[in-house]
DNA sequence: GTCACTGCAAATGCTTTGCATCTAG
DNA sequence: CTAGATGCAAAGCATTTGCAGTGAC
């Protein structure tokens, strides 16, 4: 996500760019690639100390809707959404929820009109869910 | 999922074959192919109207953590599972939460060791989330 | 007879909502 | 000025946990 072109789209679809929005998006840019709402919050909280948890939650979900961020399954019972909306896969930590990217230049998984079956797509998603390096380790640690 | 194999593999990894767990299993082979815990429950207490929502939420999760069913993110904050663990794509839509199946004989998506960055990978999954045909209709319609 | 399993009720934790107050444009 | 935005507290929900009673083997 690129921040004046956030502010842009945001003022384009009639959103006003308060400093609560300015501020959620400073930290998506600058912060984490694979962030949770709370982190988000956290991070905005060191300058902005009196934001609304509830704040972020709406600001984060608009920008997903305006195509900006999108949501990620990070399979740990909350929603982390990506900073970067062009496609690409991501490795999953099942023990500790760290999220990698994986980039190619061509992913095999476009679907000919009859695999559609009928559906309009809107999302791609490609996740490999494992054991980070670290998380492997420890794991042999414990045995 | 096969019954008489689901049976084995608790036996073979030391759980019992309580009629709960048989019910549960059951309900698998010949419901939904991709239910959410709440609709094995519903199906299940047709048939054992004393089975508790808990039982169910456990005996799933020990099927999946024994590798015969396998966790799906519908995108509606409930847990779906499948009872197809081989490698296939999902269509989700959306708006009504519908789930089909992708097959194809060969996915290009298999990672090579330089592209883990050194994650064991234990899951693969490809997700095309958009609108159904019905919903598609149904939005237009609104219009 | 034992140890795992069941099921209830309570707790948990993320996310959403209702609503009074405030503010960007 | 005013529609939209904020933030609080409360509600909502899927899921998990503690634990006493139960039953598979």
């Amino acid at each position: 996500m690129e921040e004046d072109r956030a502010l842009d789209v945001l003022r384009e679809n009639g959103y006003k760019r308060t400093p609560q929005r300015r501020a959620v998006i400073r930290a998506l840019v600058e912060g984490e690639k694979h962030p949770s709402v709370d982190s988000v919050y956290q991070q905005v909280k060191k300058e902005m100390p009196d934001i609304s948890l509830t704040t972020v939650y709406k600001a984060m979900a608009e920008l997903a809707s305006l195509g900006l961020i999108k949501s990620l399954d990070a399979r740990n019972g909350r929603v982390h959404y990506d900073t970067n909306v062009a496609i690409h896969g991501h490795l999953v930590c099942l023990n500790c929820g760290r999220i990698e990217d994986v980039f190619r230049d061509r992913w095999g998984v476009e679907l000919i009109p009859e695999e559609t079956k009928g559906f309009k797509i809107l999302a791609q998603e490609i996740y490999y869910y494992g054991l980070c390096p670290q998380c492997q380790k420890a794991d042999k640690t414990e045995e």
